[in-house]
DNA sequence: TTCCGGTACG
DNA sequence: CGTACCGGAA
């Protein structure tokens, strides 16, 4: 990895925010989210470290549907199986059953698999790196930068559809999709690359209901 | 009623 | 790379 390959031969592709326009968002957007952030069951209190498991689960129900839903279902869990060796320990169709009404219930599968093998793990603990928690069954790139970074302030960013659309907004990118993808994906890379990863990526899945 | 969406799978 | 999954929202 001596060097660095880059677009730079490739006319019209090669455009990003400077890193003046950076640390301008940067500032903003954190000010705002320290005013602003909403209070979520799964979410750790300010200067609070949270909880693997609780981030992980959150996010898996997350995909699909929405906070005002999950909410009911993210708090029986917790009460029923309060960490991951719990649920690693329970039966299949308790835990089906713990899912129905939220869908895909592929991903309530996945879920007690992957509960079984960070369970079974020496460590019995989730995988703090983004790529660790690639490879765990039911989580893909989203989840997988989400959990690294708000579960273990892992320089990470989660990028969906929302966070696509206010990284747009912020960094004034009009490019539109699926053309300005990568631009897109550029600027919410260069905004993982600081200090409070976790909250960066909150804020982002924040603003997303002020847009 | 159509459209939307992370992930796994074909 | 396209499709299925399953409910909610438009």
């Amino acid at each position: 990895m001596a060097k660095r390959n880059d677009q730079a031969s490739c006319p019209g592709t090669d455009r990003g925010p400077d890193s003046a326009t950076i640390r301008r968002i940067r500032r903003r957007l954190l000010a705002w989210y320290d005013g602003n952030r909403r209070r979520l069951p799964w979410r750790a209190p300010p200067g609070r470290k949270s909880d693997p498991y609780a981030v992980w689960l959150s996010e898996i129900m997350l995909q699909q549907t929405t906070v005002a839903t999950v909410g009911p279902y993210f708090g029986n869990f917790m009460a029923r199986w309060p960490n991951v060796k719990a649920l690693a320990g329970a039966p299949l169709d308790d835990v089906l059953h713990a899912w129905q009404g939220l869908g895909y219930y592929a991903r309530a599968r996945n879920l007690h698999k992957c509960a079984k093998a960070v369970a079974g793990h020496p460590a019995g603990k989730f995988p703090d790196t983004e790529a660790g928690l690639l490879e765990l069954p039911g989580i893909g790139p989203y989840t997988a930068a989400a959990i690294a970074a708000i579960a273990f302030d892992q320089p990470a960013m989660p990028v969906d559809g929302n966070i696509e659309r206010v990284t747009a907004r912020l960094f004034g990118i009009t490019t539109p999709l699926p053309k300005g993808k990568p631009e897109i994906a550029a600027a919410a890379r260069i905004f993982a690359a600081t200090e409070r990863p976790g909250d960066f990526a909150q804020a982002m899945m924040d603003l997303v209901e002020r847009i």
